[in-house]
DNA sequence: ATTGCATGTCAACATCCGTTGGCCTACGGT
DNA sequence: ACCGTAGGCCAACGGATGTTGACATGCAAT
């Protein structure tokens, strides 16, 4: 430990480890997994290849570190029950607009079967535990949140991976409006009989 | 001509042009596109690999052929209004468990630029048609087919694709029970302001 | 100044893939 | 019975990919 006692004291290939991670995101949204070379990564990322292998050890390890993701779902707590369903669409449009991660991501569950457990655990974790915040039955919240994420992940196929012209034309705050009601029926409506 | 007078007489190989349609099916679905190689292909349909490439050209030929596919969506004008999201949900899932040329589509159009198109084509041909039989404002009725697909897809990709616990585990019937009235909505439902 | 280690480069290996061409076999028309 | 041709198999090519190891380079501590 010498100069700053932090637990990691940063290192000098930090950079290089940053390139390697932006263009592998960048890649792996744009081709998918397979195709998504690490030879095209390195070369983006203006190294070695062999670069990627020693800090990542294999393509595996490398789309592990660059599918790492966090919805940064609000607390649903603090929001009124009537506008759950806008404000979790305009959340997840806005978390998608910004951040190629999630497209990644989702191109890769494709195919990969671990990005499809990754995906999995997201979903799984992430937003049933927020449904579970407001929820009333707990027997329910797994399938509400499955429903959620069936018309989200959707949304998101349709309009960054498909690309239905329809879905890529629309404005965001229509979108916004269209589907709204939809989670927040998912959410708070009653089970069918 | 010989026996029968038909246009294209049945040739000796048409069996073994089934068994590769049929492993191909099968592997696309299973493995994405390009994780599913014509060895496999072949070795499944018990043939050489070259024989696919004699049948179907390339391999880039073999999905086009295996990815043929008709929604054989029903008379949408002989349903009553009211329960057009039910049949529609109904039909779909239907169609999915039934025929696996569309999980086969689904996962190659995520890496598959032809897939995607044949995918975009689908929804944006066949939906967009049997929308606009009944729709009153046909600037709407691509968004309205764009919608239903987006939820429709998001169905498929979460139960048969990424195959996230709750949307696996739920039965067919509270599924169309639930999803029913999105699509209804998407259909018929007012636009928003 | 010298040593040690992290950083980076280069070349190569082993494997797998799509694809091709040559060759054998057996059916079907004459 | 004969022969053309379609059906099928085998071996191989060219290229790409993940991965590995040996070798250079330069910073930092002694």
């Amino acid at each position: 430990m010498t100069p700053s006692a932090q637990s990691t004291q940063p290192r000098r290939s930090d950079a290089t480890r940053a390139a390697i991670l932006r263009a592998a995101r960048e890649r792996f949204a744009a081709d998918g997994y397979e195709r998504a070379t690490i030879r095209a990564i390195a070369a983006d990322a203006q190294i070695d290849p062999s670069m990627v292998m020693r800090y990542y050890g294999s393509k595996e390890g490398l789309f592990a570190a660059a599918a790492e993701f966090d919805l940064r779902l609000p607390d649903l707590t603090s929001v009124p029950p009537a506008q759950l369903g806008e404000v979790l669409v305009r959340h997840f449009l806005a978390r998608w607009e910004g951040d190629e991660t999630l497209v990644a991501l989702l191109r890769a569950a494709s195919t990969n079967p671990g990005a499809a457990e990754r995906m999995r655990g997201i979903f799984a974790d992430q937003l049933t535990a927020a449904v579970a915040t407001f929820g009333t039955d707990p027997a329910l919240t797994a399938r509400r949140a499955g429903l959620v994420a069936s018309q989200v992940l959707g949304l998101a196929f349709t309009r960054y991976i498909v690309r239905l012209p329809p879905m890529v034309d629309t404005a965001p705050e229509e979108l916004v409006a269209w589907i709204a009601p939809t989670l927040q029926r998912y959410l708070t409506g009653t089970p069918p009989s």
